[in-house]
DNA sequence: TTACTATGGATTTTT
DNA sequence: TCCATAGTAA
């Protein structure tokens, strides 16, 4: 037990003894909070709290996970312990009581895709134009209004604006057909779950009983509902803890308010307030570089990170011509020092935009440097994946309308967007769900010669449900597949694009096999809530041999030995839009930004700029980054900027430098990136076709199952299906290519 | 119904 | 440049 405190600085014990009543903690980066908040739940279970009571909220699956795989491995309760995300915390609620909000406890989760194709029927339906009323736009008010806990009727009362009216209809349409196909989108999950503890005292009461002990993570990133959710568990005991710093609120535009942080102690008049300010993770210099630029938001609350730790290398400030340059410059640094002993995986190159990948992609390719791109196009957000899920949601939910009528002309059947609406128009007037119309087809008239399709595919659907009765996930995706030959259009083609759909979906049926073994609950409406709930950045995995690429907010979290923020420049960080018409508030989150991206740093630290790059086809030519400036020149190297330029880049100069990378540029188009999103250089190239040194009743090895007798071997497309009889598990579908089986004597 | 061309718009995105 | 969408031809 003083053990579990001797491991702890004193501002950290403090903490970790203050077990009751509100507290706030504010963490710098670095700091050891996670650390902080794992003793401090640990420390609780030794006084003789039970973990049954203890609630830890994170933002991230990842954070999520991290925390209980600590707390197992302090505690023998630990795994009792609930920690999870907001989300999946309120899911869990919702779907224990959501009947009483007039919603049926098997309801589905819509991402962003589906919430967005929603809108757009919703746009249309009231007919109004999308020019007048983007798609885009009316998207990010309806979430705005959710986030501040706004019904469509009071959204309606609160403007007064015509358009803003408009944009309070579609709202409200919008979630009358999400209540019609018993869906949830992303802010309704928190929305409801404060609305049900809103209207049902004995709900939240037994909530408020069951976590007497709160803690909340990122608190700086709450929005108004989640904020509210917060509060009303903590209403009743008091004894909520939040940690966050204001300093790294980056998510202000996906409604997080700042405030929520700043007010706690008015929220809580007797609330403690400790500071982590010793940092454990950068050198001195990039610390004294990071506090310099923060200090000039004005917003904040004050604290100064120090650390023990040496004042190590100057960062490293280097401007090139153009951003091929710039990509250049990175990989042979990069090259450079791996070839002195370090690793690839000590490296992350960080960026403000997404697009900003592909020219640093191109050159790292044409170094032969092994990366990974976190974010853009996410693994569950790719047309295959997103089809394939399509499919299983239908199964899971006939009444799932906006997954069929994605699937019913996937693959090709000859069913068009003509057919979808003389169905739709026969559902609406008989006030019956999409499916339902479909089991009346021959009532639909105007139909016609579609007719036969459209019956085809009904019953094609209603076979896969009866089928999904009996059958496991894995079975059931692979029968699914096999009927609607899925993977025809795909295998046909032949091309690299199509080669990375089928490896896709490999990976998806892989990733069915690996929930089917790890999870309590096997079925598909599990899988499916399982799928719905994570993000890209959950995936990452410290151990994998590559250099790492992300957007500087989804590096929040982590660090990496080496760093480089590229495009350091105005107009691209600060964004334009933060410049032009954000106004001193935008600015100041992109300053925090900054703050996150350097901090994230803990040895050495690069910065990049380009003199040109292009953007939408055409070359821009920007000036250095304002942030630039505020870092104290004792603490930077600079090259690339003659002297007397340092203030102030120039404008015109250096097109003839250019040409010095023509040659380049020539390789550069040379080099096919189809696909290339997650492109990691092998070390030697793979066979083409995959080898099996076994044989139907060989006995085999694999990883997760253990061995087992081979009784199949069936092709499919490139890669083989092995079917294998486990002992411990049952029979398993596995392909050969992924699932890495050795024979055993 | 689909396959073609023209047009205009384009941050960040924990779930 | 890349992408989604709208309009048109077949």
């Amino acid at each position: 037990m003083d053990s579990l405190l001797d491991k702890l600085n004193p501002v950290q014990r403090e903490a970790v003894l203050h077990q009751k009543g509100p507290l706030l903690i504010i963490a710098g980066a670095g700091s050891g909070k996670t650390r902080t908040l794992t003793h401090r739940i640990a420390y609780m279970m030794t006084q003789g709290i039970s973990p049954y009571n203890i609630l830890a909220i994170t933002f991230t699956n990842k954070a999520a996970k991290e925390m209980k795989e600590r707390l197992v491995s302090m505690s023998e309760q630990g795994g009792q312990v609930w920690a999870a995300t907001f989300h999946s915390t309120c899911v869990r609620i919702l779907r224990r009581d959501i009947h009483r909000l007039g919603y049926d406890s098997n309801f589905v989760i819509y991402d962003a895709a589906d919430s967005e194709r929603m809108v757009k029927l919703c746009i249309r339906e009231l007919n109004l134009n999308d020019k007048q009323y983007p798609h885009k736009s009316v998207l990010y008010f309806i979430s705005q209004q959710k986030d501040e806990l706004i019904t469509p009727d009071e959204a309606e009362r609160l403007v007064n604006d015509f358009r803003s009216k408009k944009y309070a209809e579609v709202y409200r349409l919008y979630q009358k057909k999400l209540k019609e196909n018993n869906a949830l989108d992303f802010d309704d999950i928190i929305f409801r779950t404060v609305e049900l503890f809103s209207y049902f005292p004995d709900v939240l009461e037994r909530y408020q009983e069951r976590f007497k002990y709160l803690m909340v993570d990122e608190y700086q990133d709450t929005n108004t509902a989640q904020y509210r959710f917060v509060m009303l568990l903590a209403e009743k005991y008091r004894n909520l803890c939040v940690v966050g710093d204001d300093d790294q609120s980056i998510y202000s535009w996906r409604g997080a308010n700042i405030r929520n942080i700043l007010d706690f102690e008015k929220d809580f008049t007797d609330a403690k307030v400790i500071k982590l300010e010793q940092n454990y993770r950068s050198t001195q210099n990039i610390l004294d570089a990071a506090n310099r630029i923060i200090c000039n938001n004005c917003k904040r609350k004050e604290k100064i990170l120090w650390t023990d730790n040496e004042a190590g290398e100057r960062i490293r400030f280097n401007v090139s011509d153009n951003e091929a340059a710039e990509g250049n410059f990175i990989s042979s640094e990069i090259r450079e020092q791996v070839k002195n002993g370090s690793s690839y995986s000590r490296f992350a190159i960080l960026y403000r935009t997404n697009a900003q990948s592909r020219p640093l992609e191109e050159q790292l390719v044409l170094n032969g440097i092994p990366y990974r791109v976190f974010g853009g196009i996410r693994f569950y957000e790719r047309k295959e994946i997103k089809d394939l899920l399509a499919y299983l949601r239908v199964i899971n939910n006939p009444q799932d309308g906006l997954a069929l009528t994605r699937i019913i002309n996937v693959p090709r059947r000859g069913i068009g967007d003509a057919s979808v609406q003389k169905i739709n128009e026969y559902a609406g007037d008989n006030d019956i769900s999409f499916f339902m119309a479909l089991e009346q087809l021959d009532q639909i008239t105007s139909l016609k010669t579609r007719l036969k399709a459209i019956a085809g595919f009904r019953d094609l659907i209603k076979n896969l449900i009866a089928y999904a009765k009996d059958h496991t996930v894995t079975e059931v995706i692979n029968e699914t597949l096999s009927v609607t030959e899925f993977t025809m259009e795909y295998a046909l083609e032949n091309t690299e694009e199509a080669k990375g759909r089928l490896e896709n979906i490999e990976a998806f049926i892989n990733k069915a096999t690996e929930f089917e073994s790890a999870s309590q609950d096997k079925s598909l409406s599990a899988f499916l809530e399982e799928i719905a709930l994570v993000a890209d950045i959950d995936e990452y995995h410290e151990d994998q041999e590559t250099v790492s690429l992300m957007t500087l907010h989804s590096s929040k979290g982590l660090e990496f030995p080496r760093v480089f923020i590229t495009g350091f420049e105005e107009g691209v960080f600060p964004s334009i839009r933060s410049i032009l018409d954000g106004g001193e508030g935008e600015l100041e989150e992109e300053r925090r930004l900054c703050y996150v991206g350097f901090t994230r740093a803990q040895e050495k630290l690069y910065i990049t700029a380009a003199r040109s790059r292009n953007r939408f086809g055409q070359t821009v030519y920007n000036t250095i980054s304002r942030f630039y400036m505020e870092i104290p020149s004792n603490l930077i190297e600079t090259k690339g900027l003659e002297r007397r330029n340092r203030k102030k880049m120039e404008t015109h100069d250096n097109r003839t430098g250019v040409s010095k990378y023509a040659e380049i540029n020539k390789v550069r188009n040379s080099v096919d990136l189809t696909g290339a999103k997650n492109y990691i250089q092998p070390k030697m190239p793979e066979p083409k076709n995959v080898l099996l040194d076994y044989q139907i009743g060989d006995k085999v090895r694999q990883l997760k199952y253990g061995t087992g007798v081979v009784k199949d071997i069936q092709p499919a497309g490139a890669d083989y299906e092995v079917t294998i009889e486990f002992p411990a598990h049952g029979v398993k579908k596995l392909f050969a290519r992924l699932s890495k089986l050795k024979k055993v004597e």
